[in-house]
DNA sequence: GCCATTTATATCGTAATACGATATATTCAA
DNA sequence: TTGAATATATCGTATTACGATATAAATGGC
């Protein structure tokens, strides 16, 4: 732990300053979404499992190693998140007939509804932050 | 809990998409501030504290109320943060003379040293991360 | 100047959740 | 077929912010 590192440039305040902007303003955004969530009565986890699933539309039908891949948690997590959701009433999972290893995952239609109104806010929250978030990102990595 | 939400539009599944890719982004990012504090030797959110302290330089001195402030957290959680932060080597605290309720904060030079290392890693992976984080930002809100 | 209120910080027990270690089932490769 | 790799699952633990609560100090009305 906390090896010695090799000589660091020093940096200006103001970049200090512009990354702490930064960082407070992905907070911000990051608090807004977990309110949403609780708002809609789930935890902030399983808010972003349903954006992960949903958003994997189209393609294979999703797996608990998938939804570890997105949420870059372990394998063996995202396994205890599904069970929760599955209890919540708020993922299915059927195992592959291909292969018996895995199971397959689909929203409810509750969770379908509860991910409708999530992402209409979010993205409502999105057209108006997006402007200060690049802006507090450019100029930091100048 | 749970409250039924007012009817949501449809949204198309490019919209899931594009907001989940931009949260995967998101995470793929804070992991990368985690593994950089890891490697420092110092928990995430005690990371975050230098940073929001530092970012302040200038202004008055900061204390535990406005360390809360820029986290997020309650005050109380802020002291205990606080605590282990001194307990760590990397903050000092010392009461305020002017209003003796306050405790002004501190980094140590260990600190210091610790916050240039990864605010410079932070700068440059910003730098290359900017373009698509902000690539999938935009369409997603429109 | 005195007291109620507010502000700032602190303590302790608790809850939530991801992890480490480990286990089981299934598939795959040689 | 047998060993290795893959996919999921279980259980105890650690971390950390919180709720409830407490103490100290400052402030406003009178």
């Amino acid at each position: 732990m906390g090896a010695d590192e090799p000589e660091a440039e020093p940096l200006s305040p103001e970049q200090y300053a512009a990354l702490a902007e930064f960082r407070y303003r992905l907070r911000r955004f990051l608090a807004f979404s977990e309110a949403a969530a609780a708002r809609a009565g789930i935890p902030p986890q399983q808010h972003q499992a349903l954006l992960a699933l949903a958003g994997h539309a189209g393609r294979a039908p999703p797996t608990v190693g998938l939804l570890a891949e997105q949420l870059l948690i372990a394998p063996h997590s995202a396994a205890e998140l599904v069970a929760r959701m599955v209890e919540a009433g708020l993922l299915t999972k059927v195992r592959s007939t291909e292969d018996r290893r895995r199971s397959e995952l689909a929203l409810t239609p509750r969770a379908e509804a509860l991910l409708r109104t999530l992402t209409s806010a979010h993205l409502e929250e999105l057209r108006g932050l997006a402007p200060a978030l690049a802006g507090a990102l450019t100029p930091a990595a100048s």
